[in-house]
Order: C-alpha cells, then sequence, then structure tokens
DNA sequence: CACCCGATTGAAATCGATTTCAATAATTTT
DNA sequence: AAAATTATTGAAATCGATTTCAATCGGGTG
C-alpha cells in the first residue's frame, strides 16, 4: 500500500480510504488511486484488515467428515446445505473456514474461533452434541446451529419443520389409505424425535390408525438399515403398511427387503423417506420423501449468524419443508 | 500477549517463544508461562501471526457449486474428495477456505489468493479450465488441480488413472465375452477423454472387439443420460453389449433404459460406472464401477500443494484406480 | 481584508503477534 | 580468577492495513 501511495503521489492513508469508498476522500483522488492500483494489480491484504478490525468477515463452518464417512456419506444432504451456507456466505461477502473439529467439547471449538479469528461459527448437525453446544453458547460465542431446537435452547438452531415433516408423512399414509405406521429412526437425535411427534400426532387424529412400531437405529448406513428391515421381517406379526424412514437410503434398504419378500411397494406398502437425495427419484420406485430447502437453509443460517454477530440474538427458525409425492 | 506477559512477570517476545516452542527460551520459563496462558485461557491471534509471517498457514479449495447444483450434484463424488482434502489439510495444520469463485478467470482466482491471504490454492475440477489454469499456475501462483493431466501441464495435477479406469472397465468387459463397447461421456474434458482411450486400446488388443459407438452428453445429469439412452436405442442397428459411463449415476440410468426395453443387464449387457458412489452397490442390479481413492487423493493433493508452497515443483500424479466388480 | 468553516489530506499511533539485535546472566575454558 | 562462551531475556522494529487527530487549503461571510 505504501508503494501505491508513492505512486499515486498522495499518503498510505488516502489510498486506504480511497479502497474503502471512504467519504473522506476527494472524488478525483478516489479514481486516480483506484486507476494506479488497478494497474498495478494490488489488493488489500485481508489479514491486516483483519488484525486492525475487529471483525475478520470469516466465519467457521463445521462439518462432522469423520462421522460422516462412517455414517452419513450415503447421504449427500449436509454437502448440499454447505453449498447452500457457501453461497449465503459468499453473497454476504464472508469467507467460509472449513473445519472438521476432533474434539467435540465446547473448548476445542472456542479455540477455533479464537485463534483461527473468525467472527462465529456455523455447525452442521447437532448430533447428541447439545450439552457441549449450549456450553459453547454460554461462553458468548456467536453460534447457529443445524439442527432441532429444544424449548430451553440458549442458541439459535436452523432446521426443517421435523414435526411437520412427521405430519405430512402422516397425512400422505393416510390418504393411501394406511393404518399402521411404522417409524425407523433414531429418535435421541431430536430432529427424528420430532419427526416421530409429528407422525404420532397425525395416527392420534383417527381412531383406527396406530404406530406399531419402532425401529431404533444407531448407526447411519444403508447396510444396517438393510439389517434392520431384514430382522424386523423375521419377527413381526402384523405387518405395519407405512413406514418412515429417516433418511432416502433407508427408505431404499426397506423396499428392496420387503419387495425381497414378496411385498410390493407402493401397492401393499407406502414408504416416504426423507431429504429427497437425488436418487430418490431414479429409484425404483421412485421415493416419496420430504424435501427440506437446503439453499433457504444456507441463506437463513447465514443471515442469522451475521446478526447474532452483530450482537441481536435472533429466535430460531424453521426452514421449508414439503412432501414430495412419487408413488404414481 | 502483553497481558499474559505482565502477569507471567516476563517480556512479550518471551511469552511469543514459549508458546511456539522455540529453543531459546528455558524450560522453567516456558512452561510457568504456558500455565498462565492456559489459566487465561489465551490463545495467539492468528491473524496477527499471519501477518507476521509470511506464511499464512490457509489453503484455498474451490469448489464449483454452482455447475455442481446444475450438473453434478447428483454424484456425491467432489464432496468425498472435498472430505479427503478437508481430513488431509488439517493433519497438516492448514486451515482450509472454502471457495466459489464466481468467475472462471484466473484474475479471480490470483485475487483471491491475495486478498484471502491463501498460501495455495486446491482446485477440485479442471472441467473446460484448463488455460484459464495455465494462466493462474504461469503467474507463479501455488496450486493443484483434480483432474487429468496434459503431457504440457505447467501445474501439478492430481488425478485416478483415468486411462488405467479405461483399460480396467475393457478387460472386465472381455471377461464377460463382450465385443461391442459403448462409451458414453464428454470427451472435451480430459479426464473423459483419456477413460475412453484406455478403452479403445483395449479393444483395439482384439481383432473383432469394436467400440461401437460413442455418446457423447454434454450435461451430467441423471434425466440427460436417460434421455440419450432412450434415443440412443431407438436409432442404433447392432446393440452393444457393453457400457462404460462417465458415472455411475449414467450408469443407472441407461440399466433403467435397457431394462424397460427388455434388456437384461447383466445379462444381456454388462455396464461399467464410474466413482463408485454409495447407492451403486445397492441399486438394483449392483453397479459395477472403477472406484478413485479419495482419501488417498486428498493426502496426495495437500502433500503436493506443501510442496509447491514450499518452493518445489513435483510431478502430478495418479492416485489409486481399481475397478469394483459387483456383478455375480 | 480578516476570520471561520467545511472539505481534504497526512503524520503518527495502533491492532497483536514475531524477529532482530543488543544486553545480561550463567557456564566453561584457560 | 580472568576471559571466553553460551544460554536467556527484553527493547525496539516490523508485518500491512486503519484510525485518530492535527494541519492545510479554499471559499464564504461580516
Amino acid at each position: 500500500m505504501a508503494d501505491i501511495a508513492k505512486l499515486a503521489n498522495v499518503s498510505k492513508p488516502t489510498v486506504s480510504r480511497a479502497l474503502s469508498n471512504s467519504p473522506l476522500v476527494n472524488e478525483k483522488t478516489r479514481s486516480h488511486v483506484l486507476s494506479v492500483a488497478a494497474e498495478h494489480g494490488y489488493t488489500v491484504n485481508r489479514n491486516a484488515q483483519k488484525l486492525r478490525h475487529k471483525r475478520t468477515n470469516t466465519i467457521a463452518v463445521s462439518m462432522d467428515f469423520r462421522s460422516h464417512s462412517e455414517n452419513h456419506i450415503e447421504d449427500p444432504f449436509m454437502f448440499d446445505l454447505l453449498a447452500g451456507v457457501s453461497e449465503a456466505l459468499g453473497d454476504r461477502n464472508q469467507d467460509l473456514l472449513l473445519c472438521a473439529p476432533n474434539h467435540n467439547d465446547s473448548a476445542a471449538f472456542r479455540r477455533i474461533l479464537n485463534e483461527r479469528g473468525a467472527d462465529g461459527f456455523v455447525i452442521l448437525g447437532q448430533g447428541h452434541r447439545e450439552t457441549m453446544l449450549q456450553e459453547f453458547a454460554a461462553t458468548g460465542a456467536p453460534v447457529v446451529v443445524w439442527g432441532a431446537a429444544a424449548e430451553d435452547a440458549n442458541y439459535c438452531v436452523v432446521g426443517s419443520d421435523n414435526y411437520l415433516g412427521g405430519q405430512l408423512a402422516g397425512r400422505y399414509f393416510l390418504e393411501k389409505g394406511r393404518r399402521r405406521f411404522l417409524f425407523v429412526g433414531d429418535t435421541s437425535f431430536r430432529e427424528m424425535h420430532q419427526r416421530r411427534e409429528g407422525l404420532q400426532s397425525v395416527a392420534d387424529e383417527i381412531d383406527d390408525v396406530i404406530l406399531v412400531d419402532d425401529i431404533e437405529l444407531h448407526s447411519f448406513s444403508y447396510g444396517s438399515a438393510y439389517d434392520a428391515a431384514t430382522r424386523y421381517l423375521d419377527v413381526i406379526e402384523t405387518r405395519p403398511d407405512a413406514v418412515f424412514t429417516w433418511n432416502d437410503t433407508a427408505a431404499m434398504a426397506f423396499i428392496s427387503v420387503f419387495r425381497d419378500a414378496g411385498i410390493d411397494v407402493p401397492g401393499d406398502v407406502s414408504v416416504v423417506g426423507y431429504n429427497d437425495i437425488p436418487s430418490a427419484e431414479y429409484f425404483s420406485p421412485p421415493i416419496t420423501t420430504i424435501r427440506q430447502d437446503t439453499h433457504q437453509a444456507g441463506r437463513v443460517l447465514a443471515a442469522k449468524l451475521m446478526r447474532i454477530v452483530d450482537g441481536e440474538s435472533p429466535k430460531s427458525a424453521r426452514i421449508r419443508t414439503e412432501l414430495i409425492q412419487r408413488e404414481s
């Protein structure tokens, strides 16, 4: 910058002001400085800027790749979400620092924020970390979380409307004349718990409709869903005629097992998945699913976090959640 | 840091040295300083550090989300790659700055490097940007690219061994007694061009084996693959008995169209996809495919880039490429 | 014409670390 | 015991920007 100042025949502060569109600099000087800067391909050093300002304009985004490669990798949903967040942060001119924390204690997250110099944290995937997140937020760290909000959460949560998602699945089942629902998921995750509640609420509305069973799964792989489905078919007496799974991959697994057992989908049993992954549409049969709007999700996550960084405390929010009906 | 210095009764430089494990500080002083720092939850300000050092220990990773949401999103492969890079950079204690550049000129990339203060660039997806990348590398920017190397590339390329991939598919076809190969892809992408060459080379080895056709596709969606397959079946005279597609999603599309036309897969036609996406294993029939080792890819990309940042010029590299045979 | 005010500009201080270099203390060496 | 090393430490400079605050330059006013 000193060089540019010399070349443009002005002082460093003037260059700085010209580049930052400050009104304190003469229009003529500004354009001159800008042209000199452009000519020499000069760009400001962001790190010096970050040091001087208190704001770094950097947002850390945490994504649990490790647990993904063990569990979620079959579900590209989180990456879709990441794409949404990336786009939204880009629009706000924020740098995106991608983190895959090794430790899940709030101190580790705190450290990332301090050391790396980020203004705030987007955490994709609440998982079982709610108490850790409470702690983290309690330290005053600006944070938004993708997940499902507890009533007493002290941090801002953005997620799909999981309760509604469950209801949508339930209503779809009723439309198809189904009476015996099966829920498949891991209700120790709040999101899935809420989905189950939604499904339950629909069942409760009609007299002879029941949740015949829950299958609690603690691994998210296709294989474990497949195994669970197989085991389940072996032991049940009254077969469910509607299955609501935690994601589309699991839906595929259940459909495969059912078909191999001579049970027709969607003829005998309706199945609803979650997330609307790309292959859902191309599976045979195409999978009816609940879609969450990942673009909106990214925008909302970014918007909320920016407000938190600015000192406000926005409320948790739910993003668009809709049934994608694919049964013909 | 000044505070910690005061509290520990030493000077700023001593604190700095203690924290960075410099041998210039007495062991007793160091542990004292460290304990004081820990006690007060102090961590160094990375931005100040980055400013002072010339190294920022930050690597920019470019991922073309936009074109993904139009094309690639059905193929989680790139995200797998991102996960690999994230892990490898984390191991090397590098920050990962995730970018989705809006413009595809080298100046835009250059600007990111300068402004954001990154030491180097990992570009996931070479696409049609080879000349831009040549330019970019020519400016001296440290960069590694995921893709396929041209002989005269002036930048470091890491990718699977696409030629071998094509050969593996071809040999598999031969094993199955196939004679009439169909290549499906977009050979204007160097990676696919090399795959086709590999396939061709195998066909050339045996007298009565030929590549009956190429289907050139310019969109990567399932839908366009499906349409292309449908159109193709309408016009051909001699049907191919082996199909090699650019990815697993396209393989699924072709299999679906074939089956709907009464052609049995894998009975009448062998199909080989690429990337081994999770659902490949669960498709019916399970899809034989070429797997690229994304973990190794991440490690190699990171390792090469670090060497480039250090001033070396490592050669382009190919990562593990193997056939995953799923036909029973 | 002297005085005041607003518009521009620049000198110096600052952000929080690291590095250079000189000074001091602790050991060895002779 | 004096001299020569070696190990530790701290003062001040530095990285590249921004901000504060004082100075200057015109123009308008009484």
